[in-house]
RNA sequence: GAGACCAUAGCUCAGCUGGAUAGAGCAUCAGUUUGCGGAACUGAGGGUCGGAGGUUCGAAUCCUCUUGGUCUCGCCA
């Protein structure tokens, strides 16, 4: 609707610059936003028609706005400051079209078409099953999942995809620990969440294999070396490459210990992601992908893709993209990650032929992707031109980077834990349990407020600071303050029902005239192109801080205006209807980024 | 050495398809409740947009160079 009436002002200066010029060879003018509300709605600069006509601008901005002004055009006003040409839409005239729109569509409002039958897989997450998930992997399930439903908010068909790293030497390292010290101790015997304890074996891998390392150093240095020897090719590194060659040979007992700890891990994740509000369509493993991937290279060096190297590896040159060589299967025939990748990403199309996929992974791994995209496309895969890496900056600490050796890594379901507990407090120090009803549930969803607005506002490209103490607090420009406008609004709508008043979107409009209110409209009518840009640009960011504009200018408003308590009847409706418009939209918007709604908190 | 990304207020971040006086939040200081939720609202101080050139009527935004930081360039994943 907006879009409407920008586009019709536009071509309106267009024809008026054409005549005003004298020709139709000009630039087309260049539409803004005036830095002041009271200014306008809409800016056109005229500074570019200046040289045109050897003119000040200042004056033709005058005098092509008395051309206009003088014959027909659309609603607004129009007003000059400078070389500005500036347009105040009369935006009260737009509120009944806009909530009879808003109320009519409800969830829908926003949504749009322009994705309409395009099939889009999402890979996100991809935890290893050695360990929990961590802040870094918050960062990406937040982005994982919000880029999932602003696609699907466009029309697109999405899968979301987890890819589980499930095999590999580093998964022998936790394997091989339990076999050693667990004594028969399970999850169900300590009562510990499953990923938690398979964490706990893989440190404790890293701690013996640190202490074996220590004691053959000692050995050497008092040159025992026969002794050294024999400790080196029993330490636990050793042990595990055995137990991975023993692993791919099918060895009944590996696979065994495989299966079962396996198990643990994802049963513990699986509890995360329900934590955390995440889901998956579907689960890949790379346990059932490499031998596949490793088929598709042989086949690639069949066709002169690929090259065998003296040395019996399997590789492929680069050059034409400006790299080096890259190895693709090892000389002993074994794969390694991108061949396991490409695997994947063939089974994929095969699955579910895709016309886009979307890898959500840490910038770290660009040239990875650069290298996969590549191959895929020289083995003349021609969907491999929808595939995109969308990438995303480390998440750092204040003290630094997060290292799981200094014991720094930030834990996702302590994180979680500890801002669901300050939430809850916050709730109890307000007295509002008999309030909100469920403490336990409303502080949750708290919690997933302030995390997922947090970290999907920082522009994915930029590495972020996260101090889990201070950085969430639940005052400000945070996710809670966005889900407490959700909960003052649907109080008022509450207490207006109480009070036997309905609300309609039959309401004059031109009551809601203030400039609060005039924005308000402003900003509601731009939220589905705002949908639409960020599907473009696959950005969460876009989102938030409409929010947050809608949220604050709410605020705002309602400090300073009554809306139960208007003057007339007729204001007390128009307000009304604007408060359910706006909740509207808000919880539209919260459902794109992760903001769990609450009527009341 | 090569490439990618980043640099904006004391701190954490917006703004970047070129437009008017560069914006939020936190922190600091000063205010606001006879009113529908104070997890709120208002105001103040705080900036040579890392630096230097260039393009342009106009540059935080585009180009070049430069400085600093992070990451990558594994037969690890």
């Amino acid at each position: 609707m907006i879009d409407k009436i920008k586009s019709e002002w536009k071509d309106c200066v267009s024809k008026a610059l054409e005549k005003y010029i004298g020709s139709d060879d000009f630039p087309e003018p260049g539409m803004g936003v005036p830095p002041k509300p009271e200014m306008g709605d809409i800016a056109f600069p005229m500074f570019a028609y200046a040289k045109i006509k050897g003119m000040n601008p200042v004056k033709i901005a005058n005098e092509v706005c008395e051309l206009i002004s003088s014959s027909v055009h659309p609603a607004g006003t129009l007003s000059t400051a400078g070389a500005y040409l500036n347009v105040k839409i009369d935006s009260s005239s737009l509120f009944s079209e806009l909530a009879n729109t808003i109320i009519g569509q409800g969830d829908s409002y926003g949504k749009n078409s322009s994705l309409e039958g395009k099939k889009v897989m999402l890979e996100f997450s991809c935890p290893n099953t050695n360990k929990p998930l961590h802040l870094g992997h918050m960062r990406n399930d937040s982005l994982g999942e919000s880029v999932a439903a602003i696609l699907k908010a466009n029309g697109a068909d999405v899968m979301k995809v987890n890819l589980i790293n499930n095999r590999g030497v580093h998964i022998c390292k936790s394997m091989l620990a339990y076999k050693e010290f667990a004594n028969g101790e399970t999850p169900e015997s300590t009562g510990e969440k499953g990923d938690h304890f398979v964490g706990r074996y893989y440190v404790r891998f890293a701690n013996w294999s640190k202490e074996v390392e220590a004691r053959i150093k000692e050995l050497e240095d008092k040159g025992c070396k026969e002794e050294a020897e024999k400790l080196k090719a029993d330490s636990p590194d050793a042990k595990a490459q055995r137990m991975l060659k023993a692993w791919e040979d099918g060895d009944d007992e590996v696979l065994a210990l495989w299966r079962m700890m396996n198990k643990w891990t994802l049963d513990g994740l699986e509890q995360s992601y329900k934590d955390m509000g995440i889901s998956f369509d579907r689960y890949y493993y790379e346990s059932d992908t490499y031998k596949f991937g490793k088929s598709e290279v042989l086949k690639g060096l069949e066709q002169g893709v690929f090259f065998r190297e003296k040395d019996g590896s399997v590789q492929i040159d680069l050059a034409d993209i400006g790299l080096d060589k890259k190895v693709l299967l090892r000389k002993d025939g074994t794969t390694i990650y991108i061949t396991q990748d490409l695997g994947t990403a063939i089974r994929r199309h095969e699955d579910w032929p895709f016309d886009s996929m979307i890898y959500v992974v840490a910038s770290e791994q660009a040239y990875h992707f650069k290298v996969l995209f590549h191959i895929l496309k020289k083995l003349g895969y021609g969907w491999a031109e929808g595939l995109h890496h969308l990438s995303y900056g480390m998440v750092n600490l204040p003290e630094g980077k997060m290292k799981s050796r200094e014991g720094t890594v930030v834990d996702a379901d302590d994180l979680l834990a500890e801002l669901s507990s300050l939430a809850k407090e916050e709730i109890i120090s307000k007295g509002r349990e008999a309030l909100v009803g469920d403490v336990e549930e409303c502080s949750r969803k708290i919690a997933l407020a302030a995390l997922n607005y947090y970290l999907l506002q920082v522009s994915p490209s930029r590495d972020m600071i996260f101090d889990p103490k201070k950085s969430i607090s639940f005052s400000g420009n945070t996710g809670p303050y966005l889900e407490y406008m959700g909960a003052r609004i649907s109080s008022i709508l509450k207490k207006a029902c109480e009070e036997g008043l309905s609300i309609t979107s039959d309401v004059d409009g031109r009551l809601l005239s203030n400039e609060d209110e005039e924005h308000l409209i402003l900003l509601l009518s731009s939220y589905p192109a705002l949908v639409k840009q960020a599907a473009e640009g696959y950005d969460p960011s876009v989102i938030t801080s409409f929010l947050y504009d809608v949220a604050k200018t709410f605020s705002h408003y309602y400090h300073d205006n009554q809306i139960l308590k208007a003057d007339t009847p007729d204001l007390v409706s128009a307000r009304l209807c604007l408060c359910r418009v706006v909740l509207q939209v808000l919880k539209n918007g919260f459902a794109l980024v992760g903001i769990p709604f609450l009527e009341s908190m």
